[in-house]
DNA sequence: ATAATTATGACAATCCTTGTCACTATTATC
DNA sequence: GATAATAGTGACAAGGATTGTCATAATTAT
């Protein structure tokens, strides 16, 4: 093998490794350990960020950095990459460090001319939007952490009435229109719920033991906890215009169907104490929808309506 | 200098440039053109796809892919590069050729073994979610294509009401919560419109000329295109609930100021065809709103409010 | 035709690379 | 304190790789 060619490789391989010596590379390589030696010399020339201790447990380690070999990426691949890092931008608070700005710099420091250029043309004409929030929410990487190593947290929590201190074991993270959800097991309920993070006014470690949920996660969490809560089916008619309203902001528990002609249907089992919110939604969809059921639903938008009525009237 | 520094050196000038002749390169790294001809055959072997053509104003080229120099990224700007790229997936469609899945592979692939498990172990507990849709765009690509090349196109809309096919010059395109959206100058109504690409049955390239509206774009359309419009002010008082609500689904054209209490009120001016809308949408806020201004607004609650007692009543 | 370009082969001079050996220095562990 | 494991340096000779030069072919736009 050359010496670049080993060289490019030495450099994958010390990426693979976090740690490593001399001798293991060189029976790797299958050259003398003096060889790895100057070509680790040669490597930190180049760059690399290699840190060496003497003595037994000692080694080679590669600092901070992780060098990525020469990835190649096509044009379009770097394009997507460097949108996709973009769009993060709209977000005020981010669950990892939050260098990503530093990584696109770097990105976008490291591409060819004319790629860049194309990036800069469509910079001003393509946007991935969230909407801009005041709200930030400061404890995104202590749930994320906790969800990952499946710790118990106690957190002060203001939900729409009421303001608590309780006990929860987070299953992850995500963000939803501009806004973050925490779903995690609430010791308090006995069940799953999904907290929004901006709420949380404060979050500590907790002293409680942790359940074993770590079958559990963001992908999954429906299917398991949506079986022992109060459920109830639901089922609407679609006007051809209500189709498209309801495609503008689905949501994610009811199934859409559409005919032929345009018309369709919804179905799906909504949580009883979840009403309300369907009643306000319903409503805004006007003559376009027509439930069927529940009737539990339809009387709540009656007399929605005819609060509303006096209010307005 | 030694061949290795020399091949990595190469392999970046190679990538900044598109075109380049044996000679070239020759001078610039002064060596004989031999060398730099068994170099780039080196080059070719460890991958990086050359291509080459004989003859006066031949030369060499790079193909497809561009070899990205060993840019260094620590662990938790890989992270987050990671994460963004794989938000993409919601995304049914997208403008770009979608190699993303392809890049995110490769990054994966040459990451460090703990990287790779932290990784692991964020996937299924961190997400950035997009309403999964069944509607696609396939215009996507198109639609950016003339915003950046200053194209008038030709397209088969179908609004909320009718389908009408028109002339229009794309400002840009946008994603909003899981649907693209094209704002562009529309010859028919003389004004910039914003129109949704899953609506277009078709696009094509128009013979009409091109207005120069290179300087408008996606971050400052509106202030440009709000002046000849019909506008009303609105202003509306929330309540401490109804802040809240308001925070989780926000107008990007309404202004929300809080007071101490946690009250707020809304200020912004309106277009007069989009009242209907605002009525929904306060009607959904029910009693933790009260609309002060415009009457109009009021007025079009009102009867949408009996036209659906008479419907549900 | 001509000039510009890539492409390939041969060869000798030279430069680089490699392994070996000898040695030093540091440090964890027994 | 001895020992073993580790990195680090220097010197040297043998062998291998690299380089420039030259010759020559092939292709193609002008």
């Amino acid at each position: 093998m050359s010496k670049s060619k080993r060289l490019m490789e030495l450099m994958m391989a010390v990426n693979r490794k976090r740690k490593f010596t001399v001798k293991e590379l060189a029976q790797e390589f299958g050259v003398s350990s003096r060889t790895i030696l100057r070509d680790l010399q040669e490597l930190s020339e180049l760059g690399v960020p290699l840190y060496s201790e003497v003595g037994p447990h000692g080694g080679y380690q590669v600092l901070r950095e992780r060098i990525l070999p020469p990835i190649a990426f096509t044009e379009d691949e770097a394009v997507s990459i460097f949108f996709a890092v973009h769009a993060l931008r709209h977000y005020a608070s981010l669950p990892f460090e939050s260098e990503s700005s530093a990584a696109l710099s770097k990105f976008y420091y490291y591409m060819s001319g004319d790629t860049r250029d194309r990036i800069d043309q469509m910079k001003n004409r393509v946007d991935f939007v969230t909407p801009e929030r005041q709200i930030s929410a400061p404890y995104l990487s202590i749930l994320l952490d906790a969800a990952i190593q499946q710790k118990v947290l106690l957190i002060d929590y203001e939900s729409r009435d009421k303001r608590t201190i309780h006990d929860i074991q987070p299953i992850g993270i995500y963000s939803r229109n501009g806004l973050w959800y925490c779903p995690a097991y609430s010791f308090h309920h006995q069940e799953v719920r999904t907290f929004r993070c901006d709420r949380m006014h404060s979050v500590a470690p907790s002293d409680m033991e942790a359940l074993d949920l770590s079958h559990i996660h963001l992908e999954n969490r429906e299917v398991i906890t949506r079986t022992d809560q109060e459920h109830i089916a639901l089922y609407a008619e679609l006007t051809r215009k209500g189709v498209k309203m309801y495609e503008a902001e689905p949501w994610p528990v009811l199934n859409m169907q559409t005919r032929e002609d345009g018309s369709g249907w919804l179905e799906g089992k909504i949580l009883t104490s979840d009403i309300p919110y369907f009643a306000s939604f319903f409503i805004g969809l006007g003559h376009e929808v027509t439930i069927k059921e529940p009737s539990e639903l339809l009387a709540c938008i009656q007399s929605t309506l005819s609060e509303l009525m006096d209010k307005y009237g």
